[in-house]
DNA sequence: CGTTTTCTTGAGATGTGTCAATCCTCGTGG
DNA sequence: CCACGAGGATTGACACATCTCAAGAAAACG
């Protein structure tokens, strides 16, 4: 959709659909930075240029102002500022959950951790199947995936497979995903599995 | 100076010093997720709980503001909140880089753009030697240094020992480098050198 | 000084990446 | 209907970067 460095003279939420932000080094190496889910919006007041490359997963809409008009809509609109704001931290919280990701788990944590995330997501939507199983369908290719966590798509699938093995997940075709124990899947992310919901 | 889970009825900005933010999971294994430099605000508007460990790196001064009447001032003066969305979207900015360094990048350029990022935000302050060189104090720990870039502390010994070695960088004692070629320590970090600023 | 923290360096283990072959799954066109 | 091809996924063998464990050296500090 957009390429780093190009002009961005817009600002828009995206209003249906999956895109992702990200960054690539000169020799190819690209990480997944940001997902943008509906509500979440693409360019930034006071930025001209694209600092990342902006990727559809899905078929996107989305709902562009130009900035000018919404810049001056921001200091008029109070209220406006305020979600935004409210946005952006909450992103910031989610840049920093990856970060810990990124830098100290391992890739079977990564793995675990992302199939969490997703199915986390999905479960405020539809609710959980009746016996404490979930079904998930993973919206990105085993590329995708090995960009968002840092690791090369063969580890990616080996991660995958290993974890088939044990029984912590199962497979329905390629991007479906059955978790049999909600629990034994969250004890392989890694993370605090006391800790109730922050505030 | 604050652990997660502390109950915070607070917003602070840090008036003077050095604060990390950072997490920590259960067996240990740390990753700091911000660097909290004046200006910058400890604590959200809209959230109780403090979610990440706030160490204080040198002597902090911060200023204290009880949260309920600091919300208040959001509502009732646009421009403060104005100003706090972009310093959260500039933060989410850097912690987008951040993520790039962590998934993708090796070791030493790990290092080098370390030390980078710390000499350019020097570089603001106090101007560079005359002859292109640039001397900078690493405020961190080699441990520290770890947990900012998801290594352990003896591969950061060891690939600044290396970059040593290699004339990018030299030690004037343990924590001040001094940058003989600022291009060369740039070509280190895998980043774009041509890379004008962004706007 | 002695003690403690921080840093450096080495040897070996191990997790993840690299390269390469093969296998699915689908959609397309003969 | 089937062969074919293309993109995605899996799996194996091996290389190599980083981690782990361990011993010392150097600096900081009382």
């Amino acid at each position: 959709m957009i390429w780093a460095g190009d002009k961005m003279d817009f600002v828009a939420p995206v209003v249906v659909g999956v895109a992702t932000l990200s960054q690539t080094m000169e020799d190819g190496r690209t990480q997944m930075v940001g997902l943008l889910l509906p509500s979440d919006f693409i360019g930034r007041p006071g930025r001209e240029i694209a600092p990342y490359n902006v990727n559809a997963v899905s078929d996107v809409t989305v709902c562009c102002f130009r900035k000018r008009p919404f810049e001056s809509l921001l200091v008029s609109t109070p209220h406006v500022g305020q979600r935004l704001l409210e946005m952006a931290l909450d992103e910031l919280d989610a840049a920093r959950e990856w970060m810990l990701l990124l830098g100290r788990k391992t890739a079977r944590e990564k793995i675990a951790s992302l199939i969490a995330i997703i199915a986390r997501r999905d479960q405020e939507l539809k609710a959980a199947l009746p016996d404490g199983q979930m079904s998930v369908e993973l919206p990105l290719t085993r590329e995708a995936m090995a960009d968002y966590l840092g690791l090369t798509l063969e580890t990616v699938s080996r991660q995958v497979s290993a974890l088939k093995k044990d029984g912590v997940i199962q497979l329905e075709g390629k991007r479906k995903v059955l978790i049999p124990d909600m629990d034994v899947l969250l004890e392989e992310t890694g993370d605090d599995t006391d800790g109730g919901p922050l505030i």
